[in-house]
DNA sequence: GCTAGACATTCGCTTGTCGCATCCCTGCGG
DNA sequence: CCGCAGGGATGCGACAAGCGAATGTCTAGC
């Protein structure tokens, strides 16, 4: 008794549902077909839903018959004759929507653009890219570069979708959210002679408190030397270096000791030691992909998430 | 009491009913001014029928929201973003095709495609195309030749919308809707120096049974000069000449007479006489404009025919 | 003249959609 | 700190659009 093969006097729901504006169906198909009745058949339709529909829409037209009602069939008018390219038309332009909508639905389509600060380009932000485009190739991705504060303006502009941006930067987090990848320990670099090279095990960052720094600013706030003066000393810059490779370039020179993010950490010369800094107070500075608060994410948008998750777990530690 | 500002609870039709796809109106306001309630006083709406416009859109399409929802207002999404273009399209299509309807039900643009016989093309299908062309510049007119019967199957066929044709043919005509333009009589050519020549009033056909005949084809079956078949006798067919302008060369050096229909004896040379010739049986042969029968003629087909039947008024008779 | 095919129309009935009122959430200002 | 205002979501009652089924009407063909 359930299924039985007539249902009738039950609307059947659409089963593609494209947006279907129902008198562009009907008339396209009669068009085709030359028949209200092979149309209706053709659609699941009954003869007189297609008759009404066609009717209402001459209707709506001014009153010009679009077909001819001949004995056998009907035939198109030469009003008829000009809509179905236009008819045609829109149902290209829905069909598109529909099959591009589709591909951004599930994340094989569409478009992505993301910002990244730059010492996440390192390594994290590439590994996760290319994992990405592995498996999304037909999202098109664009990149920006740019400091957290920045980037998270260009968040809530509009201008960028994610936004891998560190805590850092002290910039109220709350109309965003976060997508944790990891925690960044810091390292402190320090030539291979230097006493505490050999030490065991963290190190607290106080006992650099007399160390001469080199760093990328003059002033530590704002930047990773931020950490010293949580550790309760201000540290004395000896050298402005922005570049990782230069910085341990003057570190094993023995000019100064550097601060360094774990994602910068990925190769280091054999000249220089990386300590782990042991941070008593907050935790290691952590690293996000924030999309603008309220919004849903996309499957692209997801699938980047994830891949930057995956990126940041096998991303290389300097010391395990 | 009547015609209150407010007019509340009450479907107002909408004004142009352009095809108008309600959701994508909707969303396309929406998208402009980033506010439901903005676009819903833009649509004459509520705000609740576009946020519900707008959710079973989303709805259909998947789930996935065209718009974030803001603390003030609404914005695109990725989704939405996708589908602008593509509705845009849809409407420029669905205003393309208002427009050339429009066009064409006033008469002013669209196609005419019409085919007529040759002695029509003399001077009542040109004086008709001059006049419809002033009237309706619009409208693209494809012109045929070719003899009654061809042009009624080409009629049937629905390669032409129109045709002028004769009565000559014997060709069955119930299937066409005909729209009479004249009545054609009949004239014989005869040499200024014949006997007949200053004959007042018509002349009986049967005077002319023992003259020699200038016609366009050897048998008279089917050619103008089945109307001597119908006075009683089988001309003798001396010369055959088709075009007017030879035969009445031909006339004028004393070869032998010829049947003239009215619409092609519009110039006469000097040396030659036209003599309307007496039909006592049915009437002269009738021009028509002829259609498909059981199809509504476009504006342009009623303008088209009008003009005909004007041309037909004033094209001038040899003898008045 | 009768039958078959095809479109139009009528009749209940379902269902979609609207307006109205209200609720909920957020951000702002006193 | 709390109320207020702006803006979208939603429940409700009602109306109209649209459907299926059955019937009417017209034409062609035998």
């Amino acid at each position: 008794m359930s299924s039985m093969a007539a249902m009738p006097n039950t609307h059947q729901q659409p089963p593609d549902a494209d947006l279907s504006t129902v008198w562009l169906r009907a008339f396209l198909e009669v068009s085709r077909y030359g028949s209200f009745t092979v149309a209706a058949r053709a659609l699941g339709w009954t003869q007189s839903a297609v008759s009404r529909q066609i009717s209402s829409l001459e209707a709506e037209l001014g009153g010009a018959p679009l077909f001819d009602r001949l004995p056998r069939g009907v035939r198109l008018t030469e009003a008829g004759r000009v809509l179905v390219p236009y008819a045609e038309s829109v149902v290209e332009a829905l069909r598109g929507a529909g099959r591009e909508l589709a591909a951004l639905r599930e994340g094989t389509g569409g478009r992505l653009r993301f910002g990244a600060f730059a010492t996440a380009d390192a390594a994290l932000v590439p590994h996760a890219l290319a994992a990405f485009h592995a498996r999304s190739p037909g999202v098109r991705v664009t990149r920006e570069e740019g400091f957290t504060p920045a980037l998270l303006e260009r968040l809530t502009a509009g201008h960028l979708d994610l936004a891998v941006v560190s805590t850092t930067g002290h910039a109220p987090l709350e109309a965003y959210t976060l997508h944790h990848l990891l925690d960044e320990s810091l390292y402190v670099a320090v030539p291979a002679a230097h006493p505490l090279a050999g030490h065991p095990g963290p190190v607290r960052l106080g006992r650099l408190a007399d160390a001469e720094w080199i760093s990328g600013g003059t002033r530590p706030e704002g930047t990773l030397l931020d950490a010293a003066l949580r550790a309760g000393f201000r540290p004395r810059v000896a050298h402005v270096v922005g570049e990782w490779t230069a910085k341990q370039g003057y570190v094993a020179a023995g000019l100064g000791v550097a601060l360094v993010p774990a994602l910068a950490a990925t190769a280091v010369r054999p000249d220089v030691a990386l300590l782990p800094v042991l941070d008593d107070g907050a935790p290691a500075r952590a690293v996000y992909a924030a999309t603008v608060r309220g919004r849903a994410l996309t499957r692209a948008e997801e699938g980047f998430v994830a891949a930057l998750r995956e990126a940041a777990s096998a991303v290389p530690r300097p010391m395990a």
